[in-house]
DNA sequence: GACTTTTAAATGTCAGACAAATAAATTTTT
DNA sequence: AAAAATTTATTTGTCTGACATTTAAAAGTC
């Protein structure tokens, strides 16, 4: 691991990219220690705080994690898909929130990637996935549930749609993907009568899962995709010429 | 924006997280100066080199970016689709090369999600994304090829396929999904047999574009993941008992 | 007015120190 | 001898203060 002092970019940054490097070829491996900070300082020529600044990039990636005391130090960290998981959520909201992304164009995103799963979830889906989604299909359906819990619960289904197809990389990818429409559809209200036909859809789907369907599953998630899209246009055209 | 003191966890992790929140909430906005290192040390009651520590983390992550000189200092940074695919395609190798995720898990993600733009990509793929496609098979073609550039040029064809779909969200997501099976791929020896029937799946797909034909599309994928697999299978068969 | 120089503000880096946590080694007590 | 308490060494976490470097604006000069 060898930084270049010439380069422009700031000398954590190096830090960082070769001791990420070094990980990701393989050359660190899952819960190996690294050098203390004191002997890294001395091997890439730098002073201790500068040391730092690059573990506490590496630690926001979940790709180092450190202890304190006489055994501590910063550990290889084995990604777990949970904070993989988050990290994705993280990414993916924030780029559609600051990229002027259309609505239809993160929903047809997302229901795209929600219908490759759909025939692996109709074979696989456990007894609990069909409890869960049954679960919010019921939460759904109470009165007086505001739109932001409407929509929490929403994800929650579709996510459990998702984890039907027992792929965990599927999981993750779609994480991304499911969660980051939620701020999107916050900016919907769902009145009653638009609440019960989402809901009459979800339960389409959960039967259709319930009988290991794929194509019934599909046609009903083009639905959902279709009346999700009609509505965010309506509130599009009734904020654009309002009452 | 505040932080607990009391909290367990590293002052800069916690100012690191809160001035992350601001960013996602929106109180903080797309090319906003941040306060000085200095204003931030007061505001949040820590020394300098803490708070250099939290933005180094926030820079990790691309939240923010630096600059030095007069007007200089920590800019709110629009997260670019080239960010976030660089950011999602670390995690997502990282992800599959630290938790033995088969191969077979990672194939059926990848070609499901795949498979989800081909329709898409099928309706609105320009003579553009043609032209990669068939220069990639092109190159695939070329003897003395080496594993890893045929493996290169593999995840050039297919990202040309993603991007055909015309949908920036979706060509986001799976950056990840194709590139992160990279490595995996690697493992695989490709033979001047093998090599001969992926190229001719890459042809079928590519006249299946051009046609406009989505259903072809759809069945030459499922055909080249069949073959993956089972070329994959037979690396593993031959690992297992040797010649 | 155009060019040069100065200045001020900000980040980047360094050195050295102390605090706090933690496990191992040592000592004391039972 | 075993158990408990204490000490010690190591390592990260944090602070202070300083200097270097970069950069744009302000001041000065022709």
């Amino acid at each position: 691991m060898k930084i270049d002092p010439q380069k422009s970019t700031d000398l954590s940054a190096q830090i960082a990219q070769a001791i990420r490097d070094a990980i990701v070829s393989g050359e660190l491996i899952v819960d190996e220690r690294l050098p203390s900070e004191a002997e890294l300082a001395d091997q890439f020529q730098v002073s201790r705080p500068t040391v730092r600044e690059a573990l506490k990039r590496l630690a926001a990636q979940s790709l180092i994690r450190t202890q304190r005391g006489a055994t501590g130090g910063a550990f290889v960290n084995r990604l777990s898909f949970q904070d993989a998981y988050s990290q994705q959520i993280t990414t993916s909201t924030l780029l559609l929130s600051m990229n002027e992304v259309s609505f239809d164009t993160a929903c047809e995103a997302r229901y795209a990637l929600e219908r490759a799963c759909a025939p692996l979830s109709a074979q696989r889906r456990s007894a609990d996935h069909l409890a869960t989604m049954r679960a919010e299909i019921f939460r759904q359906a109470q009165p007086g549930l505001t739109d932001e819990a409407f929509c929490a619960s929403d994800v929650a289904f579709h996510r459990a749609l998702v984890d039907g197809a027992e792929n965990p990389v599927l999981s993750y990818q779609l994480a991304g993907a499911v969660e980051a429409m939620q701020p999107l559809m916050n900016m919907i209200t769902f009145t009653a009568r638009s609440r019960e036909e989402i809901i009459r859809l979800h339960s389409k789907i959960a039967d259709a899962l319930e009988a290991r369907d794929a194509e019934t599953v599909d046609a009903a998630l083009v639905e959902l995709e279709t009346y999700t899209r009609r509505l965010a246009h309506d509130v599009a055209e009734r904020r654009r010429k309002p009452a």
